[in-house]
DNA sequence: CGGAATGGCATGAAAACCCATTGTATCCCG
DNA sequence: CGGGATACAATGGGTTTTCATGCCATTCCG
């Protein structure tokens, strides 16, 4: 139960004026290493400000786990609650947008809004998903690792930007 | 659950005015005895002013590492903090870099910088792991064993380098 | 017919690829 | 045991391909 190929790097792309910024080639070759698909699901992060992605395989493996602790905890009085909390957040949630043959896609204005998404995103690989993030949003985030925020400086930098 | 075949040896190479450095050939057995793969991923080492590498066997271990102690503590609030940082760190703050068919590796600029590598490449095995190291940093480094540092004395002086 | 969304093309930079050369350790045969 | 032949590793250079991104054409809907 654990998906073969994962998500790792990181890259600091322009969002145009029409709201569309390049997927990452090397996270596109993730998804379609894990299946044939060509889209890409985007969620608001349960605890960052930013956006959560994945492709369709992980979609799955996330149902599945949740149906998995329903079944776990039947007889819980709550159990049932939480599981349409769950499963709501999990689809309702969350748009599915496809990319185009150059690899772009266009963040939809309420996605943009949940991420605060400004005219640069950056990408971020984290194994099983990959996160959409304003950098200067990162840079701010006071339970981020130093490390990171030095990476992300660093895109910054590489792209003249002064941060 | 540990990987069979381990990282031994140190060599030192050129690095090229692209960029490019061979990874020495008794490494890239130890990759390919443990997996199909022809690809390494660096990180910043967490300890000392040199590069992390590993292949995708080992990501592959790192990832079920940090997700089985997630699963374990789940429910607590802290617990999903540390997760996020821990995941972002295995694998945002890393990049995963293909050989080509006769074994180099362009060095990303981004490790080039984090890890200060000039123009010679340390490669050192480290068990599960191998590291890469500016060598002149490694001979200033107070907590390295003065028995390493003779080894890297005696590389560089293999190639007609004064230290 | 105007405006916006979408898909296709053009460009410049960077990365991946291929071939050639050198050096070194190994092997084989005299 | 010596010496040449051989195989593989490391490195240098040049060429092709891919990527990110700006730009333009087309379509679709008001």
């Amino acid at each position: 139960m654990a998906l073969e190929h994962l998500f790792q790097g990181s890259a600091l792309n322009a969002v145009d004026a029409k709201g569309r910024v390049s997927v990452p080639a090397f996270l596109r070759s993730v998804i379609e290493r894990r299946g044939d698909a060509r889209t890409i699901t985007l969620a608001k992060h349960e605890s960052f400000p930013a956006l959560s992605a994945y492709d369709p395989a992980y979609a799955a493996l996330k149902h599945s786990k949740i149906e998995r602790l329903f079944e776990k905890q039947e007889g819980d009085a709550d159990a049932a609650l939480d599981y349409q909390q769950r499963n709501l957040l999990a689809f309702a949630a969350t748009e599915e947008i496809p990319y185009d043959s150059s690899g772009r896609i266009v963040l939809p204005p309420m996605m943009r809004n949940k991420g605060r998404i400004d005219d640069l995103a950056l990408f971020l690989g984290a194994g099983e998903t990959f996160q959409i993030w304003n950098p200067k949003l990162l840079l701010a985030e006071p339970a981020m690792p130093e490390d990171m925020k030095d990476i992300v400086r660093f895109r910054l930098e590489e792209r003249g930007i002064k941060a």
